[in-house]
DNA sequence: GGGGCCGGTCACAAACCGGTTACAGGCTCC
DNA sequence: GGAGCCTGTAACCGGTTTGTGACCGGCCCC
């Protein structure tokens, strides 16, 4: 599990590079919002921890960068009482924020916390029930059959009906996880890929058994 | 989602209550310490808004009160520049705050985060009685009987209600909560929707025994 | 008794929703 | 530059949900 950690305070940077690495996460570091925004794209972590005022690029900016092409946790570092960055921060599209100071304790709980969200906790191929999928291969199996191929759309929309298997999530959230998109809104995309990935793992599209259609949403089937 | 907003300012209570109720919260009001702790040992909120001055028992010792029997995140209402009450706050177990004045969006921005910082989930089975409801499913069960499907309106009705069980609730105050009518006046809509929501819940819909007709309004009857 | 108000009921129209088909632009890989 | 896949967009269909207008009967008050 990869954590990307920006911040330009060299002593914050070490001791929660440290926290982490204790934890067993492996850490990336960068000192500004360039090196952040090209750790970023070469070795796309699963998680980002952002502070705001960094050289060059500041947080805003970074996380902006990293939401155009990508939908990893990204957890903004605040200094109390600065209002309109939060809000700002979350508008952009981070998923958490923390209060400095904070202790690695909290930093600790409230990341495991987000991972857990995003459904991303174990990158080993995730399972439920007679559905398997490999991040890896983007394949996904059905009980005994052979390993499909899906697009990088049709894995997250899985992944993340898998992380929630037998519950039902809600399409606004599914808009946000796979796209993006802040406000939703645009329901014709998922119902879209919904039905192309019907047509792939379902073995009557028709009447699907597996990714059934649920109260504002869809969910995983699984025995 | 239940909120209790506790403030004795009454047109900041309803300014906020308002937001709340658009925003698809359910609303608990209290106008001093007291009624906030009763309303919190009550209705058991998801999440607690507390202004600090108010009569009867501050902020702070509601705080405590809270904090000895339950972990539900807790926002206080400071006045900015009160270093000391903010210190004081979080340490009695707050977990954010909200300089006054405020702007709706920042209170709403605020309060998502927290929640979802909480992992708080809005699918736990809201329950009185013989009655229990199921967001996830959109669906209701009456004592032993099947789960009763439910259309979006008719659950969030039947939630209003349910959260009030036993009291009558305000015709104007359904009509804000379930379609954001502001001035409400559009009884048709709420007569048409409980008509609707009688034939499937009740077993003889010409004589309701558990959404009946109050003054002013409509009620839940629970045993 | 008559009019106004209110809640309940009915019937119909409008809006919405999910599934489906079709097509076009963009991208990658030969 | 062309083939093939991936993704986004539009249009259509049938079913459900929601909004609207009309009517009825009870109640209260003048």
């Amino acid at each position: 599990m990869k954590v990307l950690i920006a911040d330009d305070d060299a002593d914050l940077r070490e001791l929660i590079a440290f926290t982490l690495g204790q934890a067993g996460y492996l850490v990336l570091k960068a000192a500004d919002g360039p090196a952040a925004v090209q750790l970023f794209e070469h070795e796309s972590p699963d998680l980002v921890l952002l502070d705001i005022n960094m050289p060059g690029l500041n947080g805003f900016q970074v996380c902006e960068a990293i939401r155009r092409r990508s939908q990893v946790p990204v957890m903004m570092l605040t200094v109390r009482g600065e209002e309109e960055d939060l809000v700002r921060a979350l508008g952009l599209g981070a998923d958490d924020y923390l209060n400095k100071p904070f202790s690695p304790r909290t930093l600790l709980a409230r990341l495991k916390a987000l991972l857990r969200r995003a459904g991303v906790e174990n990158n080993a191929p995730l399972a439920a029930g007679r559905i398997r999928l490999d991040l890896e291969e983007f394949t996904v199996t059905i009980g005994e059959g052979a390993p499909v191929r899906l697009t990088k759309l049709e894995l997250r929309l899985l992944q993340m009906l898998l992380a929630n298997a037998g519950h039902s999530v809600n399409s606004e959230r599914l808009l946000v996880q796979v796209w993006g998109h802040r406000s939703g809104g645009d329901r014709q995309l998922l119902k879209q890929l919904v039905h192309r990935l019907r047509q792939k793992i379902e073995t009557d599209p028709a009447a699907p058994a597996l990714l059934r259609t649920a109260a504002a949403g869809y969910k995983l089937v699984v025995d």
